[in-house]
RNA sequence: GGCCCUAUCGUCUAACGGUUAGGACAUCAGAUUUUCAAUCUGGUAAUCGGAGUUCGAUUCUCCGUGGGGUCACCA
């Protein structure tokens, strides 16, 4: 069998978090598997469309590695890949259910709904239409009275259903609502529209957030009516907020795109959600430290189902913190610095540094000099900045300088001497050269070196926190140092 | 509230029914250091509670409790 699977979001809003991580499993058993990872856009409620979300989507896919096989954009065999375009696809089959008795019309006006919906809650919902005989129906709608058309769900029947990461559930059938399958505007509803295009476009196996394990009963029933086998259901666990709940903004982003504008690389974000809810089955000695790291590659050739945890996982943004930061090390400077650009121009605010930037033939040794003291790309870039604009406003009076509060002006004074002695040629303004100049100008005033070094990096950086001092001020050239020293 | 799912350090997790319950993040202490980091060493920290099955339960069963999800013409 070929396996395909398929990631199917609604263009409601920015892409969460999740979506990538369901996105991602997708994917990785799609080409595990040598099959097919198919996107298909569900835009069955026009209310709720968001403009541009649609485009967002497949640029976070494409951000984060997932490229789609089949999609809107991609083509494919099985199209159209957005629900919007295949409303008469769903009325189809909805009639053809009516036709065989599993499903009905439904005229309750609104008023009438919401007060048997309230009565019933907790409870499987059922119309008074339920029974009503098909000509009467037929009539009425003829008639040009409005109408949605009701999933006939069977009494007194127990479906035992087993998940692929929750195992084996029952429903009991009088508790499962008559779920409606057109609505009055005639668009096929989530429930229909799934099972329908799932099995039109071949999915062998579908990945979705144990969200929808209760509207499982529903698609069951679905797949039965219609006479067609069900793909394995995988209900992955959901991501779970610190302060409880599912993952809300408050503390921080949420989206798929909130990250990568934080500066998160998306290599870090994909090994931190793959462990979320998911264990690699490599051996473990007992007490030896456990990997990881994985690339997604490495990923995609370990992952299996399972492997999932069938419990919810907490969104530790330290964890992922730390991930972001062993891929800066990992990467070599060159690689880092490419996806410092590339976030840059994407998502930095700091539009007037982009000639400094983008022209600096050194960005890559300065990059190389913050990336273990950064944990976000944004971070970089505060702490590359004082390369590019001279530190304003400096507060001498932190307690990092008490010691040498009273001769900074002379220490200044001393360094500028002494530094004018040297060579501006940027290829003999080498920090081995002068830095035992340094240092005995420390001795001179019998102070920590410490202590007149900080005075250096106040004058220069602007922060008692900086990259190592003398590479900073090789790279920044003696005649800029000397300007930040007389400032 | 009904229904469904779930339960190992604060968090992510490992552990053929037999381990001193392991690792990682965070945290604490120490080493190193021109700042901040990074690095190295070490420490604190968990099987939700109660029954049962068993020679033996983190592991299997049941009951509580906690957590989560869901009950829309939203997906």
């Amino acid at each position: 069998m070929d396996i395909r699977t398929r990631f199917a979001p609604s263009p409601t809003g920015s892409l969460h978090i999740g979506g990538i991580r369901t996105a991602l499993y997708c994917y990785a058993w799609a080409k595990k598997n040598s099959g097919k990872f198919i996107v298909r856009i569900e835009d069955t409620d026009q209310t709720r469309f968001v403009e541009g979300a649609t485009e967002e989507v497949f640029e976070m896919l494409n951000a984060y590695g997932l490229n789609p096989d089949e999609s809107m954009n991609n083509g494919g065999d099985y199209g159209p890949y957005i629900q919007s375009q295949r409303k008469d696809i769903y009325l189809k089959y909805a009639e053809e259910l009516i036709k065989k008795g599993y499903a009905y019309y439904c005229f309750l006006e609104p008023e009438e709904l919401k007060i048997l919906q309230e009565a019933t809650r907790g409870t499987g919902f059922r119309s008074k239409y339920r029974d009503q005989d098909i000509e009467t129906s037929k009539k009425m709608v003829d008639e040009g009275k409005p109408y949605v058309i009701r999933l006939k769900v069977p009494e007194n029947e127990t479906i035992i259903y087993k998940d692929g990461v929750q195992g084996s559930i029952k429903f009991d059938t009088n508790l499962v609502n008559d779920e409606i399958l057109i609505k009055s505007n005639g668009f096929g509803s989530y429930h229909l529209a799934v099972v329908v295009d799932d099995h039109l476009m071949k999915v062998s196996h579908v990945f979705r957030a144990v969200e929808w394990l209760p509207s499982t009963p529903k698609q069951i029933l679905l797949y039965r009516y219609l006479g067609w086998e069900m793909p394995p259901f995988y209900h992955v666990s959901a991501i779970l907020d610190p302060s409880g709940g599912k993952l809300s903004k408050r503390k921080g982003s949420v989206s798929a795109k909130g990250f990568l504008q934080d500066g998160y690389l998306p290599e870090a974000m994909l090994n931190f959600l793959m462990l979320l809810g998911w264990s690699s089955p490599e051996k473990r000695e007992f007490g030896e430290k456990e990997r990881e790291i994985y690339s997604l590659e490495e990923f995609v050739e370990l992952f299996d189902v399972k492997d999932f945890n069938k419990s919810n996982p907490v969104f530790n943004r330290e964890k992922l913190t730390w991930f972001n930061k062993e891929y800066f090390k990992i990467k070599t400077n060159a690689e880092l610095k490419e996806s410092f650009i590339n976030w840059f121009k994407e998502y930095s605010e700091d539009i007037d540094l982009s000639n400094y930037i983008l022209q600096d033939y050194d960005l890559e040794e300065k990059i190389g000099l913050v990336k273990e003291r950064a944990t976000t790309l944004m971070e970089i870039l505060e702490q590359i900045k004082f390369f590019y604009k001279s530190p304003k406003d400096i507060d001498w009076n932190i307690k990092q300088t008490q010691n040498t509060i009273e001769i900074i002006s002379d220490l200044k004074k001393d360094f500028v001497e002494m530094f004018t002695g040297f060579a501006d040629n940027s290829k003999e303004w080498k920090h081995e050269d002068w830095e035992p100049r340094m240092r005995s100008i420390g001795d001179k005033y019998s102070k920590k070196h410490g202590d007149i070094f900080m005075v250096l990096r106040m004058a220069i950086v602007g922060s008692p926190f900086s990259p190592p001092l003398f590479e900073s001020m090789q790279l920044l050239g003696k005649n800029e140092v000397l300007k930040r020293l007389t400032a």
